[in-house]
DNA sequence: TGGCGGAATAGACTATGTCTAAAACACGAC
DNA sequence: GTCGTGTTTTAGACATAGTCTATTCCGCCA
């Protein structure tokens, strides 16, 4: 995947920096932290600084790159996947994993009296098993 | 309703403190953080120190009077209503509201493959109607 | 070469949450 | 009553997440 094109389509000003933390999180499978992000960018680029992280996985997010998802306690995690899904969080492991759209059906969200619904996911916890 | 006895019957030894933390937090209806359950806290009794606050937040949660909850970025909130029910979140203010558990019905999720899911919940955001 | 503007940097600052060591307290044995 | 043991509370240190600020750096254009 054309990391750099994809900025420069989605309006960012690439700079080596920005590119090395778009590529290390947008190819992650697992949902990252901004300092895992950080750990893992210093370790291709040591003179990347924590601030520079911040702003630019903030920037994929206002541009559409990523999304954050709230999902363990005291942090964020930065999720490539941007299309609407559900997630499960493994309780022992604190994994989060994607659960596809269309795995999951919901219903009665629309007719819920006084609340503008603009967005909806589901989210299961419980423990991953083998297989 | 009979604090006391509620916390005696779950098998918390009370102190002062301690009930002054279960009264507020058990009889909010909103969801409060556990600073701003100390904040309102100090104010009947301005000698309760901050980890005593944590600590029997975490006492009633771990003996079941209190569920925390993961709805809002960088803290938890803790929710005296225990049962399964599902949430909305206003994006504008931040406030959140219980959504009643048969308000929603959701499927699919029993047929996970490699999932083993222990609970679940909705998560809604959008806006409070006016209504 | 000089200047301009955006980006990167180090570090300060705030907030949430946990931990530790010491003091306070409750309660039973004597 | 006094002592000793347990548990609770306390203040403050510590750890982590995240933001902000002031300065430096860098690319680009005249």
């Amino acid at each position: 995947m054309d990391v750099l094109n994809l900025m420069r389509r989605h309006g960012i000003q690439p700079t080596p920096q920005r590119l090395a933390v778009a590529e290390h999180v947008l190819s992650a499978r697992a949902h990252l932290t901004a300092d895992r992000v950080w750990e893992r960018v210093r370790r291709k680029c040591p003179t990347v600084s924590r601030a520079t992280v911040y702003n630019t996985l903030n920037l994929l997010v206002k541009k559409g790159l990523l999304r954050t998802q709230i999902l363990k306690e005291g942090t964020v995690v930065f999720d490539s996947h941007v299309e609407a899904h559900h997630h499960f969080v493994d309780v022992q492991t604190g994994r989060i994993y994607d659960i596809p759209w269309n795995a999951i059906r919901v219903s009665g969200h629309a007719a819920l009296r006084g609340f503008d619904v603009r967005e909806y996911q589901v989210i299961l916890r419980g423990r991953r098993r083998a297989k």
